[in-house]
DNA sequence: CCTTTCCATTGACCTAGGTCAATATTGATT
DNA sequence: AATCAATATTGACCTAGGTCAATGGAAAGG
């Protein structure tokens, strides 16, 4: 079955035995999502979590000027939402889904009742977290200690990790939301990739960056 | 034991059994810390993870050049470096105790041991961490959507309903330290304090601050 | 293929808040 | 109490980056 296949592919669920996949796979709800639909507001109680199969989700924040924090953007094989399961709270953030998604749905009491049965599965959740956590920490480090051009190389370096190039790499966001993401705003982001060119760094071709110094773009993070 | 019991009184272990609790118990190193001495370094690997029984700790970043920034501070009852224990990375942060503190230190390996036996204490961690990824969330929304004197106005409402009290507030850590708490520097809180008195809204008397104008400062938020 | 809508770029401007330096105040140590 | 060190405040200055506004380009839907 697809499902199946599915969630015994991702990190999540990774080395459960047959039979847990199997209970897994028959609580969880198959929802797709058009491009720009909600899945969740912040506020919203939170009845289970989510986990991406196709697409793309982000996981942001609003002001009240209306300026947007990107949290996470999470592709195939990420969960997303589990963060109130275990505590009972509302969700903390906006889900939307960024191109057409295919997600499947965990309801909340259930799948606690297999977290308890089997103890890997806790296991792979506590990683899970965990990494979320290192990830979190990263972020406000970044945005509490580096400055913007800062902020993008770390991410262009990553991307380049990433993508396994050390002398291009292509956006996987629109520009915008690359800039909500780094905490700033599409005209300063701009602003920076054009500095950057005239720096002789990298160089923009659409969504694609060439790298042209990667010690230049090290030395900026 | 004195152990057992302040065991049995924090989050991350309550209702276990006793014999649980036992087993727990037996794993736990007492270690005794002097303010400002270090308990771990960012980039450390990490054996094991503690919690606090007495004092404060902070759990921190720096910057090349030097500025602070504040993840969290903890309490007695709070585990700290439990993240890495979870996959096996170096701790992400650096850790100093505030004041003279005694901790707990709990040891990797065994303690993998005892989560995986014993559903309640992984839930009870999966709590725990889920709650530090709101607290984060919450971090990063603040420095990235609020100004300066949203995030004071935050942190004082914070205090306010932590301490009980509607009209007066005793800061817990030095002023120098909520600065870096709050992702900025002691001048411009210092400043902030001022403005903030200047409009009637506070009145400072060292760590004592008087919110005259509860509404007021809720409105900055 | 066209057109409408979204996305990106650029310029002029302004302000929040960081830097540096001097001084004041608090608290710890003898 | 006296001294020293850490902490906090204040002023003068400057710059990163946000705001507002105009325009150019790309791409999705008919």
């Amino acid at each position: 079955m697809e499902i199946k296949k599915s969630i015994a592919a991702s990190v999540l669920f990774s080395g459960l035995s047959e039979e847990e996949l199997d209970k897994i796979a028959r609580i969880a709800v198959v929802k797709k999502i058009a491009r720009g639909e909600m899945i969740f507001f912040e506020h919203d109680e939170a009845t289970g979590f989510y986990m991406v199969l196709e697409g793309r989700v982000k996981i942001y924040k609003m002001s009240l000027e209306g300026k947007e924090q990107i949290l996470h953007i999470f592709g195939p094989g990420e969960p997303i939402g589990e963060v109130p399961v275990f505590h009972g709270q509302p969700f903390p953030a906006n889900a939307m889904a960024l191109v057409n998604a295919i997600l499947l749905f965990f309801p909340r009491r259930e799948f606690v009742n297999l977290v308890t049965a089997y103890p890997s599965l806790a296991l792979n959740m506590l990683a899970m977290l965990s990494l979320r956590l290192r990830r979190f920490a990263a972020q406000i480090e970044s945005l509490s200690l580096k400055e913007v051009p800062g902020r993008l190389a770390s991410y262009l370096i990553y991307l380049s990790e990433e993508q396994g190039s050390a002398t291009q790499v292509t956006l996987d966001i629109p520009k915008g939301q690359l800039a909500s993401l780094l905490g700033t705003i599409p005209e300063t982001l701009s602003r920076i990739f054009a500095r950057m060119t005239e720096e002789g760094l990298i160089r923009v071709e659409g969504r694609i960056i060439h790298i042209d110094d990667p010690e230049g773009l090290r030395a900026k993070e």
